[in-house]
DNA sequence: CGGCTAGTTGACCAGCTTCAAGTATTGTGG
DNA sequence: CCACAATACTTGAAGCTGGTCAACTAGCCG
């Protein structure tokens, strides 16, 4: 039973059980949170970096007048920041969505790892491409895309990351979001989201009842989102052998 | 006169004259692209990480039917990508706005490099932070602000990354973008944008003639964005001394 | 069962886009 | 250096996407 972490970076560098091991010892102790909870607040100092082993957090920002931009979701096996630095202090609230597991890492022991492990740094830097890639996909939802093709976008990206750690198939997945989360994480209001969901339901397209998202077409979905699974750099990994 | 790459990261760790020269070193030999052409597109293997010595660049994607969303702006002295990998085929294409100087670095280099010298690579890591940390501003202007707060934020930032490397003062800048790519940049049409420049004029918070943006009150721009520069971690470097 | 939270729907409104026309500015060849 | 074309900017009118407000319905949990 490979942990998440390890799972996710096996799509972006070839991993010995050895290097998995290294990896998973890394990741203790490990603490929890319940859901709704903020594991770290705008103006902390993080101390560590923060690794989701189970269960969905975000990152988020709060403006003086109430609006709050969801601005990342982290799923099971996400690094919530670049692994090599920390802020002294927070620009960002990083909060659990559902009750969560989690670890602490401190930099000097990921970045002492990757020096030591040429396999885990190509890994680390792997998982760092592809955060960054989603965070350009989400500007162009955001500033180009209109609300269905960018729940569209939103909903084939979270199938394909969760796919990557074994928690979602090609028919769908469990989406723990209600949706004024949902809004917050698109940058549109509850209201309008639930009116998207339910076109791109009567379109034929996906279903989601008791937090259970089941896509119906997918290739109507991927059509209308234009999804592009390019961005994953799913094949920068060299062929696994020996 | 130091470089504006050395210049920058010098806001984010204390390097030596010569830690400088090692990383101009690396900066060579520099290319030049002339304004509106493109360093690399979408599907191209890059082969190498794009510095920005001189002139302003774009890190921009395409939709099919001909929306453009211009995901970053790159100044002088800033890094194209994060310095420790390169992917196979880019997933968006690198553009010049204005007539350009630029090097090309190869990873193992800047990895090499950064391994050899601790100043360096916290540096490095310093500006990946930014970088990453102004990709959320990004995500919280599209998702929540208005244009006019979105515009007054955008142009805060410009200023003070700007001046990191001695292209601003208080009193403004050169801002070589016209209206279409302003609205490229920040998820409007070129039309709005011009209104709300207007507004922003007659508010008497700018003044925008012939490329050269004057701030004519600081204090009010920086109220109606709510810009707090925390986020650019300039309290991250300890006291450069000895 | 009752109270709370989440989801749904309608009516109306605001912000931004679209389309179109006109004005200013910039660049270029003679 | 001017004339003229091309590009950029400005403005108005109308329309669409998504927001706001409000009420109602459906789950969920003690």
């Amino acid at each position: 039973m490979t942990s998440p972490f390890v799972q996710k970076l096996r799509h972006g560098a070839c991993l010995t059980e050895e290097d998995a091991l290294l990896l998973d010892q890394l990741a203790r102790p490990v603490h929890v949170a319940q859901a709704h909870h903020d594991i770290l607040m705008e103006g902390d100092p993080p101390h560590t970096l923060t690794l989701i082993l189970e269960g969905w957090a975000c990152r988020y920002k709060q403006l003086d007048d109430g609006r709050r931009q969801i601005i990342a979701l982290f799923l099971p096996g996400d690094l919530c920041e670049p692994y090599g630095i920390l802020p002294h202090f927070m620009d960002h609230s990083l909060g659990a969505i559902t009750a969560i597991r989690y670890a602490r890492i401190r930099p000097d022991e990921m970045r002492a790892l990757a020096r030591a492990n040429a396999r885990i740094e190509e890994a680390l830097w792997w998982d760092m491409l592809l955060q960054s890639a989603m965070q350009h996909e989400q500007t162009v939802s955001f500033g180009r895309r209109l609300a269905a093709e960018r729940l569209a976008h939103f909903i084939c990206e979270l199938r394909l990351r969760l796919a990557l750690v074994g928690l979602a198939d090609e028919t769908g997945f469990e989406l723990p979001l209600i949706q004024s989360q949902l809004a917050d994480a698109m940058g549109l209001t509850a209201v309008h989201i639930n009116r998207t969901l339910m076109e791109l339901r009567a379109a034929g397209l996906i279903e989601l009842q008791r937090k259970q998202l089941t896509i119906r077409d997918p290739e109507a979905l991927r059509n209308l989102a234009v999804f592009d699974p390019v961005y994953f750099h799913l094949d920068q990994r060299k062929d696994c052998n020996g």
